[in-house]
DNA sequence: CTTTCTCTAAAGTGCACTGTGGCCAGTGC
C-alpha cells in the first residue's frame, strides 16, 4: 500500500459522495483528509499499518479505522461498495467543463447514460435538452467541452506559459483604466506546471476592463464575460481568468487568488481568531468585541495585520510558512540578482547549439562573472559526447580563453555520466584535471529504486564529482522520474559534501523544489544550472531561481551566488572541506 | 466526517457567472 494509492482512494471516495448528494461536509472531510495523507512528513502508512494515526488533524475516527484497514488490508470495503454503485467511465464526465455531481447525477439516472462516449450520442441525438435542468444551450456546451476536452484539461509547464502572461499582463498594463495589474494563482506561486492562468486588475470600471480582455488576440473560445469576471480559453489550449475589482479591493483579491486553498485557509483561521473574516473584498468584523480593522493599501498590509512577517507568494503552500512568519523565522529568498555565474552548460562541442566563445559572451552579456562548461561524456554517443582527448583539448582551450580575458572566467568541467553500476564515464585521473565535474544519469532508467539509488550514491562518493546533475531524470508531463530513494540521496549529499543541482531547464526542474527545504536543513547546497544547450537557454535560470525560492533557498544555499574569487577558492578545496 | 474557549452540539468560505425556467440551481474557483 503506498501513500498515493490512500490518496487516490480518498478522493475517489469524495466523487462518490458527492454523486449521491451525500453531505457536503463529509465529502470536504474526505478531501481534507487526502491532503493530510499526501503532505503529511512522516511515514504516514506505517503509522496507518501501527494503527497510530491518533491525533493528526484532519484524520478522524473514521478516517483513522478506514486507513488503518487499508494499510493492513490492502482494500477498504466501503470504498468498493461505494464504487460498486457506479460504473466505471462515470468518472471521465468529471473532466469535461461544466459539468459537476449534480448533472452527471443526473445524466446516470435519467438517461442511462455512464461514459463520455454515451454522452456524445445522447447530444447528437438530441436527448439532453428537455431534461429537467438541461436546454438546448447546455447540450451545445457538452457537445463542444467533449470535443476540447483534451486542451481544456491541459496542464501546462511554467516556461510555455510565461511568455504568453508576461505579454497578456502588458497589453491590460496598457489600457487607460487599469490602476494595477498583476497574475496570480500558481503561475504567481512559481509551481512547475499549472493549469490556468488568473489574472488580476484593479479599475474603476471592471466591466470595460473585461470587455476589452475578451477582445485580445490569440483567444480561442470565450468561456464567461461578466461585469467583473471574464474566462476565456487561449489558442493553445490555456485557460485564462481576469477577476476586475476596485483599487480598495486588490490587495485582498491578490491574497485570495494567489493561494494557495491551503494557506488561504489558514490565513482566514488567524483573522477569525481576531475576530474578523478574510475574503477576497476585505476584512469585516464578525463579533462586536472584535479588533478594529486594520487599513490595507497592499498585501503585505495584510499579512502585517494577522502578526504575520510578508510571505513570498512561492512559500504559500501551507507547508510551514505560516508558523514561521509568525516567529519571524521566514528565510530571506535568493534573487535572481544574486546569481553570479553558472554550471553545467553545453557548446557544439557535444549537443549544444553554439561555441565556447559564443557561450561565454552570453554569459557575459547577462553580467555573470563565470560560465561553467559541462559537455557529455563518451557514453553519450547520442549527444556527441567528448572522449578523453576532446575533452582535454576543450580543458587546454578554456584556460587559453581564460588567459585573454579579465574579470570573467570560464570553468573547465564535464557532465560525466554516471554508468549502470555506478562508476564514471572517465577515470578519476581525467577527471581531477578539471575545475568541476556535474555527474548524470543518462540510461538504464529501468533499475530498481535500490539499485538506482545505490548507483548515484557511488558516484556521490568520487571526491572528484562535485555535484550531482538532474537527479531523478523526469521530463516534466512527459516522462516520469525514474525510482530513487531521494531521502537517502540528500543524506548522502550531506555527508560527502556534494552539491545537488537544480537544474532549470523548465521541462525538468529536478530536484523537486518539495524536497529543497529539507535538504537546505542537512546542509546540502545547490546549484542552479539551466543546462544551456544554447545561448538563449541561460535565460532558464530565471526558472530555477523561482523553483529554488519555492524551496526556501537563501543566497547562502547556492554556490552560484558566490563571487568569482570564493569560487575559485571553494572549487579548490577538498571535497571534505567544503 | 472533523473540529472545538457553547466540546453528547453546532459549524464548517462565499461570490460571480451561466442557463433554465419562472427570480433559482449548478458550477467553478
Amino acid at each position: 500500500m503506498s501513500r498515493d494509492e490512500m490518496v487516490r482512494v480518498l478522493e475517489e471516495i469524495a466523487l462518490l459522495l458527492e454523486l449521491k448528494d451525500e453531505n457536503p461536509f463529509k465529502i470536504k472531510a474526505y478531501r481534507a483528509g487526502a491532503e493530510t495523507v499526501r503532505t503529511y512528513p512522516d511515514d504516514i502508512v506505517a503509522l496507518a499499518a501501527a494503527n497510530e494515526l491518533k491525533g493528526i488533524k484532519g484524520i478522524g475516527e473514521a478516517l483513522r479505522d478506514k486507513l488503518h484497514e487499508m494499510a493492513t488490508t490492502g482494500r477498504m470495503i466501503f470504498h468498493e461498495n461505494l464504487r460498486a454503485e457506479f460504473p466505471n467511465g462515470l468518472f471521465s464526465l468529471f473532466d469535461l467543463q461544466g459539468l459537476g455531481p449534480k448533472k452527471i447525477k443526473t445524466l446516470h439516472r435519467e438517461l442511462g447514460i455512464n461514459s463520455i462516449d454515451d454522452l456524445k450520442l445522447a447530444c447528437e441525438e438530441n436527448r439532453i435538452a428537455g431534461t429537467p435542468g438541461f436546454g438546448a444551450k447546455t447540450q451545445a456546451n457538452i457537445l463542444e467541452a467533449i470535443a476540447h476536452r483534451e486542451s481544456f484539461a491541459g496542464i501546462f509547464r511554467l516556461g510555455s506559459v510565461a511568455h504568453i502572461v508576461e505579454d497578456l499582463l502588458e497589453k491590460l498594463r496598457n489600457h487607460p483604466d487599469a490602476l494595477r495589474v498583476a497574475a496570480c494563482g500558481s503561475y504567481r506561486r512559481s509551481k512547475e506546471t499549472v493549469r490556468d492562468i488568473d489574472l488580476l486588475v484593479a479599475t474603476s470600471h471592471p466591466a470595460e476592463l473585461t470587455s476589452y480582455f475578451t477582445t485580445l488576440l490569440g483567444i480561442q473560445k470565450i468561456l464567461a464575460h461578466g461585469d467583473t469576471k471574464a474566462s476565456v480559453i487561449l489558442e493553445n489550449g490555456l485557460q485564462c481568468d481576469l477577476r476586475a475589482v476596485s483599487n480598495a479591493q486588490f490587495p485582498f483579491a491578490l491574497q485570495y487568488f494567489s493561494g494557495s486553498k491551503e494557506h488561504n485557509v489558514a490565513l482566514r483561521q488567524l483573522a477569525l481568531r481576531r475576530g474578523w473574516s478574510l475574503n477576497e473584498y476585505d476584512f469585516t468584523r464578525v463579533q462586536d468585541n472584535a479588533d478594529p480593522l486594520p487599513e490595507i493599501h497592499e498585501e503585505k498590509d495584510i499579512y502585517q495585520a494577522l502578526g504575520l512577517s510578508f510571505i513570498e507568494p512561492e512559500l504559500r503552500e501551507n507547508l510551514g510558512e505560516i508558523e514561521a512568519a509568525q516567529n519571524g523565522a521566514l528565510p530571506r529568498l535568493i534573487e535572481i540578482d544574486n546569481l553570479r555565474g553558472t554550471f553545467h552548460n553545453h557548446t557544439t562541442e557535444s549537443d549544444g547549439k553554439n561555441s565556447l566563445e559564443e557561450m561565454a559572451s552570453a554569459a557575459q552579456e547577462l553580467g555573470l562573472q563565470y560560465l561553467g562548461i559541462a559537455d557529455h561524456s563518451k557514453s553519450s554517443f547520442q549527444a556527441n559526447g567528448l572522449n578523453e582527448e576532446r575533452l582535454l583539448a576543450q580543458v587546454t582551450a578554456i584556460r587559453e580563453c581564460n588567459a585573454a580575458t579579465q574579470g570573467f572566467r570560464i570553468f573547465a568541467g564535464s557532465e560525466v555520466d554516471i554508468l549502470k553500476d555506478g562508476t564514471l564515464d572517465f577515470s578519476d585521473e581525467i577527471l581531477a584535471q578539471l575545475d568541476y565535474c556535474v555527474a548524470s544519469v543518462h540510461n538504464a532508467f529501468t533499475l530498481s529504486e535500490d539499485d538506482m539509488t545505490q548507483r548515484i550514491i557511488r558516484a556521490m562518493e568520487n571526491p572528484n564529482v562535485t555535484m550531482l546533475g538532474h537527479l531523478t531524470g523526469r521530463l516534466l508531463l512527459k516522462r516520469d522520474a525514474y525510482a530513487v530513494n531521494i531521502s537517502k540521496i540528500i543524506d548522502c549529499a550531506a555527508e560527502t559534501r556534494t552539491v545537488i543541482e537544480l537544474n532549470c531547464n523548465p521541462m525538468r526542474l529536478d530536484m523537486d523544489w518539495r524536497w529543497w527545504h529539507r535538504a537546505r536543513d542537512k546542509g546540502v547546497l545547490c546549484s542552479i544550472n539551466p543546462d544551456a544547450h544554447k545561448t538563449e537557454q541561460l535565460q532558464f535560470l530565471h526558472f530555477g531561481v523561482r523553483l529554488a525560492r519555492k524551496g526556501w533557498l537563501r543566497r547562502e544555499d547556492v554556490i552560484n551566488t558566490f563571487s568569482l574569487d570564493q569560487i575559485t577558492d571553494w572549487l579548490q578545496r577538498p571535497k571534505c572541506e567544503r
